[in-house]
DNA sequence: GAGAGTGAGTTGCGAAATGAAACCATGTCG
DNA sequence: CGACATGGTTTCATTTCGCAACTCACTCTC
């Protein structure tokens, strides 16, 4: 299967993928939450080539996630924000970076630190449910096949089909 | 800058992309939490070439997210289990299936429904601070240099640093 | 014990994507 | 006018992908 038929899964990471799965995509999102603007910076931030932001800028233009405006009008200069659907993906960002923190961590502390404003303190996301509000661990979780997928159902084989390790 | 040096960024997210950041690795560890375990199964239900899901395994193995485990002994097989490092890979894997939902939906709903246990109600995940519990919105976080950039944090060109649109 | 079957990969090769550097377009400033 | 600055394209050698075919170890059936 090649990269762009991903997005036809029947699957929401699929489809999520298929948009911002790309390894500079997600560098590109990283920078915009950093308020990275212009196309300089993202250049010289991530560290991508200049033809593979400019892709990747336009995708995430194209797909509604950045939107490309007007800040300045002689020169006229644009910049690249965020819109509502990319700032939506906020949690994606913050759990990646707990993730390099907790696991990556060379010695020397995390290189950025998110403070709360509401609490004035030095935060990183947790999961809670959306329901109880309770903190979500994977192993309290059942995956249950859902509208979009009811009747073919795929499985495993083997028979231990619901249990994490 | 090639991608197999991204890794050395100081930046947590760059760390972490280094590891999983790869399209493919990415659908091998939606299929793990999935229960997927068996190499025949990466297969099929990534729709990856062969080749490239050997691949990711081997590099999820080394990299200490998944890890082989025997499971039978005549013949010998085994199969692949998220680690502790894996399993909190959790939140990112529960944001994106969120984002994907809410973003992507093609009217017949969610492929995929979560039942939280404690609570037993369908659930998607809310990043919360971890100090003080309340849900956490992009605009409420200020971001800071931490330990291991003090000295020279990067600057934006352009003068509204910090704020998100 | 010959032959088929199964699980888990490896190999080979044409097509596509990436990385680096050079080039271009537009507009401002002195 | 010519020098900068910004924000890209173009070009082209190098990598990586995607797919099919092949291998290898083992078991099961006849």
């Amino acid at each position: 299967m090649k990269w762009d038929e991903i997005g036809t899964q029947t699957c929401s990471i699929a489809r999520a993928l298929s948009e911002v799965g790309d390894r500079w995509t997600l560098l590109v999102l990283r920078e915009a939450f950093l308020r990275t603007r212009r196309f300089a910076d993202f250049v010289e931030r991530t560290g991508a080539a200049r033809n593979l932001v400019a892709d990747r800028l336009q995708k995430l233009v194209d797909a509604e996630i950045l939107e490309r405006r007007l800040y300045q009008t002689r020169p006229p200069r644009e910049e690249y924000r965020l819109t509502e659907k990319g700032l939506d993906f906020y949690p994606v960002i913050m759990a990646l970076v707990r993730w390099g923190d907790r696991w990556q961590d060379d010695g020397r502390g995390a290189p950025i630190e998110h403070v709360h404003q509401g609490c004035g303190r030095v935060t990183h996301a947790v999961p809670h449910c959306s329901e109880c509000g309770e903190p979500l661990r994977p192993q309290e979780v059942r995956v249950r096949y859902g509208p979009a997928l009811r009747g073919d159902p795929p499985t495993n084989r083997g028979d231990e089909i619901d249990r994490l390790p």
